[in-house]
DNA sequence: ACCTGAACACCGTTCAAGT
DNA sequence: ACCTGAACACCGTTCAAGT
């Protein structure tokens, strides 16, 4: 998957004769590509600087040398795995494009799981600023009638529903103890007095596992997606009825 | 024999002559509050099970006598810290009621915003069932309309919705060499090309710090307010079009 | 310029021992 | 029952030194 390793053009210097020339064993793409590696098949608690730089046969302090610490080498692996986010196919209205844009990061966040709580903590809030994401998010806006201050709190309205739902979807399950965690929830479920919570017990097989709170595997091995496409369009409805009402108090 | 430690308050307990009696330094309780405390101030990052020992004067391996390891107790902090959600004042309609409890939940977390994240990763995916709330959102989804399997979906909506926004609203900025990374921001925004991106360089004001991805302080320090106002209406509008949409559909 | 290597101040957790 | 205490295998990061 060539992730672009343009930092290592090494020009040739005729000119000079080197008795001895860098190891350049390691580049900062590399480091980046084997932490995302790392994160994807043991997951983000065994990701370390340490354990990076054991993967890529260095010691730990090498890395240093490449990305400036712990913090900024997680930010670049998740600039790596939203690098294609903002490669939007054209979509003919505003809602369609909303609705692809979300889809998007819920393909990517599923391919790379274990990134999602990164990004809830990293992302929104932070500057590997993707400034054409953002420039068409508002050409979409105000192309549904949203101006000015209004227009902001679309944006994040957007953003924030964007990550919202799938962050959380996808949250990591304690440990791997799955097994005595599941047992745990399955037994809280089990002693539900269903005199108190007659709709919790009417509807159980249907939210068990399959509903927040109540499950114990998450979006990897169960997907919400109709709680997904109701989110998207809840919020897509809801978007165009508030645009609607700034038209209307206009005139 | 009797030890005298200084701390163990001693009850006389007159029926029974006791030679010993245990120390009961700790509890639980007192664990899980200090461990609240030790995140509240010094955040997420400086909480380890050394550290909350530290707080209560009392060896690291103390703390395992009472609560089962790390992300159990950080379980525990997070079911103090959520305890009055579901304590909800009645509501007239069930828009209202969605309303507030969003806001509850907003409120809680502007409280203690270093648990923000926490919650992302474990209350939704979690164990500390809270039975009541989740009925009383399966009663007012019902109310709206929602039925089957839709009702589902439309809790799952709820409750990522609930989580969503907020959590990335209060997710917490680097560290907090803030001064630092405030300027790379500022940086990268001047030296937006206003010629790409003319609606970012024309709301740049509006944008600046108030703004997901623009922004360097959190929701701790600038609450996106308005953002989170039209992503609640948003999402209890679509939810309001859905449950119309279904009740059409049938007839 | 790029990496090794030692060192420091931390972690979570287990296990044995005390009382 | 509840805590001490030592021990183990880890951390992130700094700093000096090599080449």
């Amino acid at each position: 998957m060539t992730v672009g390793f343009a930092k290592s053009r090494r020009k040739p210097r005729p000119k000079k004769a080197l008795t001895r020339q860098p190891r350049r064993v390691l580049s900062k793409d590399m480091i980046v590509v084997a932490a995302l590696e790392l994160i994807d098949r043991a997951g983000i608690e065994s990701f370390s600087v340490r354990n990076v730089a054991k993967k890529l046969h260095v010691f730990p302090t090498a890395i240093y040398w490449h990305v400036g610490d712990r913090n900024k080498l997680l930010g670049d692996v998740l600039a790596l795995v939203l690098r294609d986010l903002s490669s939007a196919e054209d979509a003919a209205t505003w809602q369609d494009w909303i609705r692809a844009l979300f889809i998007r990061y819920r393909e990517i966040i599923r391919k790379h799981p274990n990134v999602a709580l990164l990004i809830g903590v990293q992302l929104v809030a932070n500057a590997n600023v993707d400034f054409a994401l953002i420039e068409t998010i508002l050409t979409r806006l105000e192309q549904a009638g949203f101006a000015g201050a209004k227009l902001v709190a679309a944006y994040n309205v957007v953003l924030g529903g964007m990550v919202g739902f799938t962050t959380h979807e996808f949250a990591r399950v304690p440990d791997d103890n799955t097994a005595a965690w599941r047992s745990l929830v399955r037994r809280n479920i089990a002693a539900l007095d269903s005199r108190h919570f007659p709709r919790i017990a009417r509807h159980l097989p249907a939210l068990t596992n399959k509903a927040f709170i109540l499950r114990w595997q998450n979006g990897v091995d169960v997907p919400l997606d109709d709680g997904f496409a109701m989110f998207t369009e809840a919020l897509i409805l809801g978007l165009e009825a508030i645009a609607h009402q700034k038209v209307r108090s206009r005139r």
